[in-house]
DNA sequence: TTTT
DNA sequence: TTTT
């Protein structure tokens, strides 16, 4: 609301397999760590640094079910979505918090036949048998899958 | 490195002043929180819910000192950069992380006569009077500042 | 398909009213004309030059009536959207190339009060009123819209 | 200036080598095409239609001589720059328009050892050679390159 | 702690 | 054709 824009850009290794989480409702949500590195040249010594950013990445429903699919660690990913801080409680009663990238939209980067673990079977073939998939039909791996934002309220 | 990507967009108001610190060498940062706004309808209720997200942003250098000067509380702005979390121990040893936006683009979007405070003086005036300005001039607030991104090696 | 992207991301000032077209089916596009200017110190003679970059943004549907009404000539506006070049024949049969940009999201950053002219009535009225808005109500002008890319498969 | 916003990102593959140009003064550009990919369903055919887009990259001096060295047709990679819009005229005096991505970053996105045609020697030896390298020192063909937008006022 |  |  009120012409804000709240947009994060990663392009990134996943550091583990996708982990699901499913709601009573039927809703799901999944997690998985995306890692992205920097490097650059320190000025003083002359040597070359490189730190990697680890990045909490949240997509849900059929997004995540494709992620758990087609996903593996190791592989590189394009991800789209906006920063959400969730607020917590340690068992210390502390409040904590933690930053979470929330997917909107991605497309794997990392060649089919190289992806660590491969689905068994022809992800291309739905396609072409209905003639109006439904919009969360995702029958080919190699395409950019758009989130529906509206399609849920979960309350995370 | 190895080809990943970390951007992040957003357009907020900033929450707050630019709160500026110096280090000894002559490096400095600024930081303020940045807000942006989502509002969605809750599918069960039909209510229309409005969240606030808030983003930790981090300026450094000649860049801080620009925000500083032009960018006051309740200012709409443009800022482009990177995600950072950083690491540190609360007083009970526990480890705790930040995420901030380390940023290194921007673009004010408040009108200059709207702005909360404006600064006295001409910004516009130094531009022409100096044949090869230097790349950190930044003498109109009315542009878009990018941040030279090897211009220190700040310890943060 | 195949792990591409095509984004666009421009904050620019309307040079014109929205131009509507309708089609048959019931769909329709909406075309003006996006501003972004640039300034740079040219090295040579250290001048300040300004130069205004043009943008032909296309909108489709519901997201075409929302920016015909909401937005004017000279306002400040958000959009996202995909590259789309788009070949004709002039009249001597050479081929010819016009750019254009398909929005997909958008957000108004004029504020309300300051477009060149305001909608009369209030335009946050019906979202109270309907349990169940559709998603491409919009009750809000001050929102980010998000445009259904599938919602139609217009021959443009 | 003025607060806008000229912003693209593309991930794609490239359909040439990079075309050199050379000018007298040193400077440099470079050009080569790139190719992105939409795929979406038609709705009255229930058809997977694909089409493909192609975006004139532009890259220039430093950036340009590296893209040209390490960049082979059919790479991946992820482009970062803004829409130009060139005007000239055709030889029946007509003007025309080409518009052109100029690239202001980019990360190759095709592993290193996949690449149509690899670079001899080792592409990462100068950077621990050299104390303070400048910065448009390439020694790491895996890295985000920025180019440094002020280097040169070529009249493109 | 912002804004509409 | 916009804006500052």
């Amino acid at each position: 609301m009120t012409g804000t824009l709240n947009k994060v850009m990663l392009i990134g290794h996943t550091g583990d397999d996708v982990k699901m989480h499913y709601f009573e409702g039927g809703g799901s949500i999944g997690r998985f760590p995306l890692a992205t590195n920097e490097s650059y040249t320190n000025r003083t010594t002359g040597e070359r640094v490189t730190s990697t950013e680890w990045h909490n990445v949240v997509v849900r429903n059929k997004a995540a079910e494709i992620c758990e699919k087609y996903l593996k660690k190791g592989d590189k990913v394009y991800i789209e979505g906006r920063i959400k801080t969730r607020k917590w409680q340690d068992d210390q009663g502390n409040e904590r918090y933690q930053t979470e990238i929330h997917c909107s939209e991605f497309t794997f980067l990392t060649p089919k036949n190289e992806s660590g673990a491969e689905p068994s079977g022809n992800s291309q073939a739905s396609a072409s048998k209905s003639a109006k998939p439904k919009k969360d039909d995702y029958s080919n791996r190699n395409e950019t899958y758009s989130q529906d934002e509206e399609e849920d309220d979960l309350p995370f």
